[in-house]
RNA sequence: GGAGAGGUGGCCGAGCGGCUGAAGGCACCGCUCUCGAAAAGCGGCAUCCUGCCACAAGCGGGAUCGUGGGUUCAAAUCCCACCCUCUCCGCCA
């Protein structure tokens, strides 16, 4: 959620940078609603001033045991009044916070300008694309004779897209899962939590997911609960409704949890494999911290993300998204993309993006200077460290071998009884 | 699922129709005292919105005592619904 009063103050700055997003915006209508919404409360505070001074006039005169019927009837009146009031303030309010909650982040100044994906400038690429003297398998293959892999499965039992691993297939991906957070937790500093799978709809609507994008997710029926679908939702709002210490900050947070995606509108893409699942399991970071540090903190998130890949020993790239290809709630986000061998290019396995003061806003997040008296809103950051079920498939496809084994990388070994090689 | 108790400021905890945005304590921040510290004393210390105004300071106003409604001239206090926590019983991984 943007800054209401930055919006007052800042129309056509604001226009501007989400025309930098590839979306038109007249905000003219939203200030007239919210103009008209300031000056309605205005005039229900002056009624309430004046019921409040009658009521302690009423409270004083009966002490005094004089005869207060005039007066009480009066302010019956205004009391009436009020809630007349009341009622074209909410409908104002409502509409204008309708507007304003489906107003997307703007871009950092240091977002490079660009309509979609094909405009995102690559920062840095890590490691070579794998070469091979035969021809790479796609890991649901690989997956498949080795007899790890079973999507056929999985779809007898709940439906397409959905995983089922085997034997030292789910081996292989818990030992991801352990590897990465200890990692994050041993090594660079994050506190490891394991939030709810299942969160309602205030912690949808404080991280952004809601109310635009109800189509995504998974609702459970007849409550309004719903499967999370990255554990950026649960872990963000850990602290929604909180003023935090300066000195707590920036607080850090790593958590495993399966996220669930309807998918929706993506029927016809990556129908194969594990790329695209209504369930996959992922490690994300999380981060709160002071305003003046957060882009700091984006670089040393994503290099905290990196790391894990560079461990593993696979080729990957980051790509700075472009303006046009922001997520709703980002300010700036970086890709990192792992190499695929099978597709022959690199595809997202993590995304750390910087959401300044707009999540915060939403979930109410705020923190207090030392010795200062007021709030600020913290800025929250969050990047996948690393989507688990795409790094399992980079390892079949990029360390597969000609006989059909596949190279375990050697800092899993150890989560795994110290196995070298997934073999038929 | 059944029975009971309870949800008040950063924490503990009083209040149970008006003078209570909320006693008292703890924590925290100043100051006094001290060579310094401790102790003691004094003072300060919720959040959000809003008007004047420079989105400052300051002053004024409104709202907030789990959430939402209701009663009343007036609600932290009374009534209703819902949510949550705790205790006991039942069931259960």
């Amino acid at each position: 959620m943007l800054d209401i009063k930055f919006i007052r103050q800042n129309t056509e700055a604001a226009e501007a940078a989400l025309k930098k997003r590839g979306e038109k915006w007249d905000l003219s209508e939203f200030r007239g609603i919210e103009a008209q919404a300031r000056a309605l409360l205005q005039d229900l505070e002056e009624l309430r001033f004046q019921r409040n001074q009658a009521s302690a006039e009423i409270a004083r005169m009966k002490r005094e045991g004089q005869d207060t019927a005039a007066l009480m009837e009066k302010n019956r009146e205004s009391g009436a009044r009020v809630k007349e009031l009341e009622a074209a303030l909410e409908e104002k309010q409502a509409l204008a916070q309708e507007i304003l909650m489906g107003i997307p982040n703007l871009p950092h100044a240091s977002v490079p300008v660009g309509a979609d994906e094909k405009d995102n400038p690559v920062l840095r690429a890590v490691g070579e694309p794998t070469a091979f003297d035969f021809d790479p398998k796609p890991h649901w293959d690989t997956g498949k004779d080795l007899g790890i892999l079973d999507l056929e499965r999985a779809a007898r039992i709940t439906g397409s897209r959905f995983p089922l691993y085997f034997g030292a297939g789910a081996a292989l991906e818990r030992a991801l899962i352990s590897f990465m957070l200890d990692t994050h937790t041993r090594e660079h500093g994050y506190k490891e939590v394991l939030p709810p799978f299942i969160v309602n709809r205030t912690s949808m609507t404080g991280t952004g997911q809601l109310p635009k994008f109800e189509q995504d997710l998974f609702k459970l029926e007849g409550l309004d609960y719903f499967l999370i679908p990255t554990a950026e939702v649960p872990v963000t709002n850990i602290h929604a409704d909180e003023i935090l210490d300066e000195e707590a900050l920036p607080v850090c947070y790593t958590a495993y949890t399966p996220c669930f995606r309807s998918e929706a509108g993506s029927h016809g893409k990556d129908t194969r494999g594990l790329i695209r699942q209504h369930q996959f399991n992922k490690v994300e970071l999380v981060k709160f911290c002071l305003p003046e540090n957060s882009y700091a903190e984006l670089e040393s998130l994503l290099l905290n993300a990196e790391e894990i890949l560079k461990r593993l020993k696979l080729p990957y790239r980051v790509i700075t998204l472009c303006t046009g290809d922001l997520g709703f709630s980002s300010a700036k986000t970086y890709d990192i993309e792992v190499w695929m061998p099978s597709q022959g290019m690199y595809r997202e396995i993590s995304s750390c993006s910087n959401f300044e003061d707009f999540q915060a806003r939403r979930a109410k997040i705020r923190f207090r200077r030392k010795g200062k008296k007021g709030t600020g809103l913290v800025h929250t950051l969050n990047g996948s460290g690393l989507a688990v079920g795409r790094t399992f498939a980079a390892i079949l496809e990029n360390f597969q071998q000609k006989d059909g084994t596949v190279t375990i990388p050697e800092v899993l070994r150890p989560h795994m009884g110290g196995m070298e090689a997934l073999r038929p």
